[in-house]
DNA sequence: CGGTTAATTGATCCTGTTCAAACTAAGTGG
DNA sequence: CCACTTAGTTTGAACAGGATCAATTAACCG
């Protein structure tokens, strides 16, 4: 609990597990995203996996938290970002208790490809690096229904696959609509 | 988009609308939260809307940004603040992706009073103030639903009904543990 | 007391879960 | 190079939990 990091390559999901070890994740943490820096009371809130090779870089906390205290500007541009984790948070719990499987995983291919093309800059044929279970515990699904939503949207002809574990998003407007969600 | 509020009396209901006007509730803001301060691009992400009575305060944000420039202190209590809203959110989240309907009611009650005694004092003829269809947009449910799992939590022995909008938690330990989360 | 709104209860339907089997792709070792 | 594993994915069939539609009851108010 002294330090915290910010992941400076590869991709993190950050989950959070229930008593009886089904866990609901509740966010892929990228380039410069801070793992760990938003606990509190003494314990880590969340758990972390690496999906691809990571590197981090660890931060003291107090040291931290003092600077930022002398730099106002850190300390609004950090405010910016938890804005927009919340943001964030805030629209998946919708999409958790709103949409329905095929429209859940729409929205989250949306969001992949979002956040890739943002942190690692370009996502045409866009890496999962995640397994269908994976995907469910980020949805609240269960793998199998995970992979008729794909299938789903394959015929569709909203999206191709591309060898093992890439996608194409073949009409994103589109797509976007299937997700009823208007935000990405 | 030029100023937020902040409650300093009554329950201010906060969501998210969908495209075709289902809406997901985020979360209930009571004496001392902040609404509209989260926002950000220039326009609200989030509406609310008062289940009591409610006064607020209101607040210019470009003079209070700067104001908290001058006073780190009240920066440090403010990402306090926001660390609680993230790590409730993503509690939330766990809830509407992995627990069946009575769980979710178990954890909102007990939400609820968490919310109430903390910022209200006293709870035990827990005031919903919410209606069925509030707290079932709340936990991504139908209204129908809602009512069901409360007789089952009420036949389980777990609450019972005081009047017309009030529950008495019997047995808060037990609810909690049927619940399957492990904070509130 | 009638009239309105919210809550409950019931029956049916649909979506996603569960359990099980088959299939694929990528190793691994003979 | 090919059988054999192993992890992940797909597909199928039966089942369960909520949604939906509809009817009834309860609470509130003028």
């Amino acid at each position: 609990m002294g330090s915290f990091y910010k992941v400076t390559k590869g991709i993190v999901l950050v989950f959070r597990s229930l008593n009886d070890g089904a866990r609901q994740i509740v966010g892929l943490h990228s380039i410069g995203d801070l793992c760990g820096y938003l606990e509190k009371d003494g314990a880590y809130n969340f758990s972390g996996e690496a999906l691809t090779d990571v590197e981090a870089c660890s931060f003291n906390r107090r040291r931290f938290d003092s600077f930022v205290a002398r730099n106002p500007d850190l300390a609004s541009a950090l405010a910016d970002d938890m804005r927009d984790k919340l943001k964030r948070a805030a629209e998946n719990m919708a999409v958790l208790g709103r949409l329905k499987s095929p429209e859940r995983v729409a929205y989250f291919l949306l969001q992949l490809s979002d956040v890739y093309s943002s942190k690692i800059g370009l996502s045409d044929p866009l890496q999962l690096h995640l397994t269908r279970e994976q995907i469910a515990d980020h949805l609240g699904l269960r793998l199998e229904t995970v992979s008729r939503a794909f299938a789903r949207l394959k015929e569709e002809r909203l999206i191709a696959f591309v060898g093992g574990d890439a996608v194409t998003i073949l009409d994103r407007k589109r797509l976007a609509s299937f997700a009823r969600l208007s935000a990405v």
